[in-house]
DNA sequence: AATGAATGAGTCTTCATTCAT
DNA sequence: CATGAATGAAGACTCATTCAT
């Protein structure tokens, strides 16, 4: 019986059935968002009574926060590994980028948009966000400040940077949910990272402004 | 009785009851989103019977597929008038990211986001989203390609930057909703230009690459 | 606007609208009963507006009423007719049997079998059949009671016997329904008739007895 | 939980409140008919709530469904009980009749006339009826093939003669309904086998033909 | 730890009917 | 005659949740 969520990185062994639980809550949430999730079917995509359910968690908003925060922190950690892995920062950035297209992809749902599912999982997302902002945009804020301090990138306001670079990333998420377009994927790093160092102005009309 | 969407962009006077009803959903939508309301709601908000709206409207999907065609176009249209109020690219761009904050801040939802709440409606807004995307991209895309033309701007994929541009001005509605951030408005804008204009990178660091 | 019902056997010209929403009536009754029709399906196959209906019927009920007494009456002068054109008693059973099935076939719903369908059509449809009993029963019973004065029949009770064999009618009608065999018309008839004149006892068991 | 209809032919005891469910449903049904009961209904004559219902059966229809093969069932066993009592063909359609006769006189819808209540019951009932068909109509056939065999009944077709039977049967108890007299019951018996067995005709008028 | 029976508020939707125009 | 907007009760069904075992 483990109703407090817990906090640590990486996930202990928690109970044979609190995992199951969570996995099922993953693939129905993937496929139909909060509000598309049902105990009922939570019970059966786990195997488990519906009962069983209440054992290990609170709530239903218990289970979504649970979910989002597993996804959080495996997303947190494949951008920070990713990060890590280079010295400089435009690679850094292209390994940012790369990974976060790769992960983020797979899923149907992220926590910067999913939050408008439902009126009750906002409080508790916005917490759960404003827990694992800092520890998610850091990684890629620390390349943006390297970059800076390296001379090699504009003294820009780094955060609203960062947000907008994972902004453009989600564009393009979002639009192959849309559009179906899904074969693109080298295309739109090289776009994207592009864009993030040059914008879309030329040297030219640069020097003259 | 007016079952079908009308394809007109500017809404002419249709039903009294009708438009009640709509607005009354776009209010209740904004807060919760396709799932966060229900008929009773819409019915109480609007001031008619729950019966009337089922008059009106086919379905729930139906109400909502109007909401959000209401707000494409009224995005759409606001976003063409001020691309078409400037001849400069730049000054173009600067007054469409203007626009869009300030018509898109006003609203929880947009339609790029919130198909994730709910199967059903993905087809619909699927549908609506492809006949509509023409007609909100081109404005922006148009900008872009006049830039390029006049050899002010990079070559870039254009389809893609416009994506992109939207993807970064979506990442701060979003946060400013998770974050509760409400007063950064012309700084937003004027990140948003310069990033899209000029990137990250110094100029320093391009001549030497 | 005509909300009584008319007692007159040949259906003189109803209005127009009457007469359109009386057929399209009886087509959907036949397709799935009284519970089954609804008032907006009825205006729409009538190609008039619910109001409209109610113009020239008080109710649902009444409706129902007036297909049922038209179905009522035409089987009625259907039977009559075909019995009257017999001097012989069994050649006019004959023909009534073939008449019965000819017509009861190609409805779904009979007046006997339909009462079950609705609480409050009971009242209603118990007074109908009173009314129309005897016009109904009276043309077979004349056959049966001229077979039994001319010494070929036995004395049987002659209402009963007519109930007997609308019920061993009607089970082949409701049979078919229920088994998909459309095709033994002319067998039915033979063995309905045998039946009902010389039951399956055997003569010879019979001068034991 | 037992969404699934069981086959065995004695009711064994299945849960308390399944049985509540059914008794009240049966009840509810032989008032109003499928169309004339709700769960709403249903919910408070078995005393349990409405979620109650549906954890034991699925559908309105699955409550139906088992309702009807109970009947079936107790009156299939009604029947085969009467006819194994009697080795003479003939008291053994006199028990048969006189069986029927009480145990559906009790009840008001039998399924041979229900089926027209319900668009979507049609399937359904239509399964069950040839589930159930021979297993109803075989004990009576016996009867009549025996007497055949014998040679005191005449070479009729048997299948077709149960029919009958059974239609003559069914219209007493529909003319009861109608008429609302109850007070018969011996005098129906003796009509019923009389005609059957001797039909209408005199020995005479069989003798000239 | 696990079950499954039970709940009742809530969901969307359809219904027959009325009435002003 | 005819319309269509409007109604509110009722429909079947799902939901998250509780609790005795």
């Amino acid at each position: 019986m483990n109703h407090s969520a817990n906090g640590t990185v990486f996930p202990q062994p928690v109970g044979k059935s609190e995992d199951a639980i969570l996995n099922a809550a993953e693939g129905l949430i993937s496929i139909n968002g909060y509000a598309g999730f049902s105990m009922r079917e939570l019970a059966e995509a786990s195997g488990l009574a519906k009962g069983t359910i209440y054992h290990h968690f609170r709530d239903k908003q218990d289970v979504y926060t649970h979910v989002m925060e597993r996804q959080m922190l495996s997303l947190q950690a494949a951008v920070a590994q990713a990060a890590a892995g280079h010295t400089d920062p435009v690679n850094g950035l292209r390994a940012v980028i790369e990974t976060y297209f790769t992960v983020v992809s797979k899923r149907r749902n992220n926590i910067l948009a999913t939050l408008r599912d439902n009126k009750d999982a906002q409080v508790q997302l916005h917490t759960l966000a404003e827990k694992h902002r800092d520890g998610f945009l850091q990684p890629i804020a620390d390349l943006v400040r390297q970059g800076i301090a390296a001379g090699s990138f504009r003294p820009v306001d780094v955060e609203m940077t960062v947000i907008s670079l994972l902004g453009m990333m989600n564009a393009f998420v979002t639009h192959r949910l849309l559009l179906d377009q899904v074969d693109l994927d080298q295309h739109m790093v090289d776009h994207t990272l592009g864009l993030l160092l040059l914008g879309i102005n030329t040297p030219a009309s640069l020097s003259q402004q």
